[in-house]
DNA sequence: TCTCATCTTATACGGTCGTATAAATATTCA
DNA sequence: TGAATATTTATACGACCGTATAAGATGAGA
């Protein structure tokens, strides 16, 4: 144990400027981000990594300790990216119908996942099997953002918003899916119907599908509101 | 090389037969097709397969050749048992209404993928990065299914079947995600919800969540065709 | 019983994996 | 500047990987 480091490092900077993306930590958590999201925790080597990072193998003892901290870190990461893309007057149902509220809601989310097709890679790769990265991703992450999930359907079916009422479980897999499929298959899209579903017009076309396939009325802002 | 193996030796019996579970070669397919889908091709060591499949690190040289013609013929299983499980009058529009027909199809696939989620598991697993495994898949069995589905999509949009017309790409991923994503994320959602999607409760639940979310009338009898 | 094709076993090769660490270098600050 | 600290480099270890193959076991037909 030559110079243990400490914890996390943050070498020489304060802890919450959100810049600094050129220091070998934050190259090799954003490079590992992709990595693992694209090929798995076991597809992606940590020799593939540090390379990709422009680094040696001795970086990843020296911050992150371990293969799996370093998952841990980079998915930290991805739920970062969601909560600030989400964040925004997520919760709040004051202004606007419930419905105009949740359309908006489903395009932020599309547009998301087009985004930081990551995210969604990261989450159906981890939630496919009984692990213990999986279960540290559940209890760490997804499950406060799901409470919070579940308490928005629920309005949304109470105010009527809704289509199709069911109930939460049902209803946020079928909603998940139907959004992040087209993006999570992205090569297969490619190879089929020779279309990418990055294409922003894909998007939006994905989009408004959604929206008018989920959402009870189409948002008129003309028809007075309740 | 010392006894060189035919391409498909198959010892000893009738091809066509569908028995002979006991084998050598089929315990190795069957539980190579099990281990593919839930870990992945790299997630997959040929000892795992071997050892579960109580055979000897010999043997898949010997029947496969290869690692990667081994996972090609456990693909092919997973797309015979796609195909005998959809095929009965799959695509004969001839009796019924084209929304009770559809929502017929939308119940028996729920079924399939809930029976055996190592389907949609290889699905995702593979059609989510470029690789020659994903090339072969896609143009070896997605092509010509999706070619049929797409045409099955347009009739029933003609017909006015599905509540939310769309174009074929778009009602493809949408509809397939909304139907698997519960399955593929099984640990996840029990770990969240409580809820096993394996659960025959759960599964009829959800095909008629899917079907009151897709199909445009309720299959009543009653009413007049057309 | 002998023969021969078929199947199984034990074992090995070179390569890559995650992890570790001593040595070399860079940086900070008195 | 010089000493203390932080970071980077080169390298190594044992474990596991896909693949290969010689040798043994099995079983059917003569």
């Amino acid at each position: 144990m030559p110079t243990a480091p400490k914890s996390t490092p943050v070498p020489h900077k304060s802890v919450q400027q959100p810049e600094e993306p050129s220091d070998m930590r934050s190259r090799l958590l954003a490079v590992a981000l992709q990595l693992f999201a694209r090929k798995g925790f076991d597809g992606t080597s940590t020799r593939e990594i540090v390379s990709a990072a422009g680094a040696n193998q001795g970086h990843i003892p020296y911050y992150f300790s371990t293969k799996e901290k370093l998952w841990q870190e980079a998915v930290n990461i991805a739920f970062d990216r969601l909560n600030t893309a989400m964040e925004p007057k997520a919760l709040s149902l004051e202004t606007g119908s419930s419905a105009d509220h949740l359309a908006h809601l489903i395009r932020r989310y599309v547009h998301f996942v087009a985004d930081y097709p990551e995210f969604i890679l990261l989450m159906n790769e981890e939630g496919k099997q009984e692990s213990p990265r999986m279960q540290w991703l559940v209890d760490t992450h997804a499950k406060p953002i799901f409470a919070n999930l579940t308490a928005l359907y629920e309005q949304a079916m109470h105010d009527g918003a809704l289509r199709v009422p069911m109930p939460p479980p049902h209803f946020h897999y079928i909603f998940i899916g139907a959004v992040t499929q087209l993006f999570h298959q992205r090569p297969e899209c490619k190879r089929i119907f020779n279309i990418d579903p990055m294409d922003p017009e894909v998007v939006s076309a994905h989009a408004d599908a959604l929206v008018a396939l989920f959402i009870s009325e189409p948002p008129d802002p003309t028809e007075p509101k309740e």
